[in-house]
DNA sequence: CGTATGACGTGCA
DNA sequence: GTGCACGCCATAC
């Protein structure tokens, strides 16, 4: 599949793919992962669109320790974290 | 091409 | 400690 990702979004997915189960990272911290340090607003915008399931966004929470939200539901977010005892920033 | 939105973050009252 | 408002970047329409 060709898909024209953008630098930007395909590093924000890239990086949230790589994140190893049983770890979170912020926004911002993907945000930074991906070149931009401010970028974190789109990192929550890019990953609100992608619906791969691939990405594992729900790996991916707020600094204010809060899980954000997520595209399949904020139930099944919590449940993935409970599940994979994901450690809490 | 231009506008509006968004799963955020920080600052200030 | 809590609440409100603004600012920032990139994407999508």
């Amino acid at each position: 599949m060709k898909r024209k990702l953008t630098n930007f979004r395909q590093k924000v997915l890239d990086a949230v793919a790589k994140i190893p189960s049983g770890h979170v990272l912020t926004y911002k911290q993907v945000a930074i992962l991906a070149g931009s340090s401010r970028a974190y607003r789109a990192v929550g915008n890019i990953l609100s669109r992608n619906r791969s399931k691939k990405i594992p966004c729900h790996r991916v929470v707020r600094s204010d320790g809060k899980l954000g939200g997520y595209n399949r539901g904020i139930e099944e977010k919590i449940k993935l974290l409970k599940a994979e005892k994901s450690i809490l920033i």
